[in-house]
DNA sequence: GTGGTCTAGACCACT
DNA sequence: GTGGTCTAGACCACA
């Protein structure tokens, strides 16, 4: 169902996709997610580590957890992630994204040729 | 001396520090390096720490070791170094880069503002 | 209609709400209470989860049901209430309290101010 | 070692205690504290059990981690805890505490008594 | 030696 | 059924 790449946790990569989802607008605000069992057997993996990818995604607001039923895309999730993930973007990728780009010799046009 | 991030191991961004030295013509083809123990010192390091760095550099053919004298910028690391990262650039970062700025909502304009 | 914390079930939070009623005499000895299926939809909750909110409250003695009636609110419900929260508050809550406040560093004037 | 009690999770309880231990400047920053396996046997816990409490105290700043070497209190951790734990008395146990007292019929002047 | 991740599987409380 | 916690034990990367 899912590769796994081996230089990042999985539980990581797990919340990960998860937040793609979200910032794709698949899981919109509201939805009961898969639970953890489904989770763990769709990406085979350990339940433990499908849980563990739940909690980073509470801790960060994107899902919340509604007691003996499961776990949903919170109120408010888009917004939260895409602010996250772009402060992220803005704060880190790119400035390192350019520093590689002109140590290496490209410029964003040769960028811009390749994409 | 320096600042070590969590999610990449120490000796690799010793390394990467190195490359960058190199690429930057900081240190040119036949230099010799400061000594392992030094390089511990200065980044407050453990010394097999630092060694792997140098080891990693050795296996890339950026430097070459001097037995009882020390390590130098081997013959041709530049040309090494500069050929390695961009290859790494173009086939791994870039893309990921690519991918990422379009689910955010960015294109390579936005990041020509921001540069 | 009530917002359920999440480091305690919710039946206990609903029985804990009832007691409270009681001590609070708005509702007193001989009441009818409302209806599982009432508490379950006010309170958004599952009814079997108010179903067991009423069987502690039960169990200690605050409510009896008539079958094929409803839950009342039983003969002598005040005092065994108070009686019981009372020993929890004495023997668990007060020296728990104690503790924290003179760890953080707090003295029982400083409380009263707060209060 | 240490007895746990039932109703709140044991990685927590450890928590807590290493909170108090700083907060009673038994432990003080910069310290090193024991390696979650120490902590895992003085305790009589599982490694995982113990790790999960490092976690969290390094999510709250209290605790951070030099790779390899094992896990410090960190700078300023005095502080956070002492503020942290201040704020959740103040804003929480406190006015419970006080309801509960009010509720039960009962004084700060009885409480007083009683400490 | 250290922490970090993961699996397998159990048990529990809650809905 | 759901999530939450815990154990036992493994393997890995790192210092």
């Amino acid at each position: 169902m899912m590769k796994f790449s081996d230089n990042q946790p999985i539980y990581q990569q797990i919340s990960d996709y998860i937040c793609n989802q979200i910032l794709d607008k698949k899981w919109i605000e509201g939805d009961r997610m898969p639970s953890v069992r489904e989770i763990a057997v769709l990406m085979e993996v350990n339940p433990n580590t499908a849980m563990r990818a739940f909690q980073t995604l509470q801790d960060i607001g994107a899902v919340e957890n509604r007691r003996g039923i499961g776990h949903f895309v919170s109120e408010g999730a888009y917004d939260a992630v895409l602010t996250m993930k772009r402060k992220e973007f803005i704060e880190n990728d790119v400035p390192q994204f350019i520093k590689s780009m002109k140590r290496l010799g490209y410029s964003l046009s040769d960028i811009n040729d390749l994409a």
